[in-house]
DNA sequence: GACGACCCGTGACGACCGTCATGGGTGAAG
DNA sequence: CTTCACCCATGACGGTCGTCACGGGTCGTC
């Protein structure tokens, strides 16, 4: 628990997680130029007080608040209005690309940046298509994350080249929305019973959408297919 | 034991992947006490160079080096003599906790601390057995992080709490070593087959030992069986 | 309306998996 | 020396899995 309870008039019930920051550089025209207003959604906490921490000493930025749920990055940013988002997908609540998604109807002017571990192309095609402006994988240098930032906030993007030629080569996903649906109930359960049981199918069913599902990702096993599917961000 | 046959070519080019960093602190007596030297070892480059940054800023701490993979430790530490490692268990090369058995007879006066993301009570068994004398996870706040460095550098230990109940409360692991060692191998390949062609086995036995491990974790497959022990750091 | 893609289902077949009983071999503990 | 725990192996049994062939259903497109 972060504990850092000081949402003294943090205007509607809507933030509940947020952790509010007294900007170094307030929003007043200091020479003309306005710091970058910054959210992170984050869930570990201590990479989130890090960037925090380290954003805030960066000339030109000011780090607004900072979430460790997907589910309260709407409300944070519809209280705070921040230029940037800095979103992880890996999240509890909601995922960063489902949170971009909903931030691009009812935040349209925050622009979003996806900062993630795992560099999946399958994620890449996701965060675009939830609107994101910027994407990066979590082990490039710092220097690069505030270029980033400041491009995105410029207006323009910031996509992680070696990840931009894998997802072209990759193309998009060769599985039918349903054979997504039985091949991501089959990471967690069991046996094809529980599955079935699970989406309300037929057993036979289920293991023909799978059997198909691994066919296409050239597997041999159900686990095999899922490790691959995963692997590539289609889940 | 699995075939841990990692050969000790690590002495001769020492510290190739080192970044050493010029200390704002050097280590004059000032004031009568010296800056707690700290190497930091995390494989992502983003987290790496935030821990860095702020830990240098903290009064009395000084960041003399950062290493990306587990192999690079002990160099690194021979080179530099740093007074704590702050050693997070994924790594490439090898992992933190073999890092940190590594470093205690290679460099004893070094204190390990480690740092991971995942909170299984078999890892904080096995960082104790291996000499480590903090023990965190990554979803703590950085002040704690700091206040864990101080009191490791002191000769002190710094435990998470909560991971302690839980390590005491799971126990040591049910399995034999054979039966982990199956377990293991059964993670990434796919039939029985394959798995007795890697362990050199018949394939009965790995179904006998695969049979008695799905039973001891309380698991009906495989593939459960696996997740169960990856959880409790049974691996 | 014909066509194709996707969905759901059935039935059957061979291969694989998990369990059990059984046995021999080793090495440490009593 | 006996006992016990662990290792490796074999064989047999029932259940599950992956594949295939097949049929019926919906929906959008040409």
């Amino acid at each position: 628990m972060t504990g850092n309870a000081e949402e003294d008039t943090m205007a509607p019930g809507a933030a509940e997680g947020l952790t509010a920051r007294g900007g170094v550089m307030t929003r007043n025209a200091e020479g003309g130029t306005m710091a970058i207003r910054i959210l992170l959604a984050e869930d570990q906490t201590m990479f989130r007080g890090a960037m925090a921490a380290l954003l805030s000493l960066e000339p030109g930025f000011e780090v607004v608040g900072d979430v460790a749920r997907g589910d309260q990055v709407v409300g944070a940013c519809e209280a705070l209005r921040p230029d940037v988002a800095l979103l992880d997908i890996e999240m509890p609540g909601i995922d960063g690309l489902e949170a971009a998604r909903r931030l691009r109807t009812a935040v349209p002017e925050t622009k979003v940046v996806i900062v993630t571990t795992f560099g999946r192309p399958g994620y890449l095609h996701a965060a675009l298509a939830a609107g994101a402006r910027g994407f990066l994988i979590k082990d490039t240098p710092i220097e690069q994350l505030s270029a980033a930032i400041r491009k995105v906030a410029d207006g323009g993007q910031a996509i992680d080249p070696a990840l931009a030629v894998a997802a072209l080569s990759e193309g998009a996903s060769p599985l039918t929305p349903r054979e997504k649906d039985v091949l991501a109930a089959a990471r967690g359960h069991g046996t094809i019973a529980d599955i079935a049981r699970g989406l309300h199918l037929s057993s036979g069913t289920v293991r023909n959408h799978l059997s198909a599902a691994i066919q296409k990702l050239g597997a041999r096993t159900r686990a095999e297919a899922v490790e691959t599917a995963e692997g590539k961000g289609w889940l």
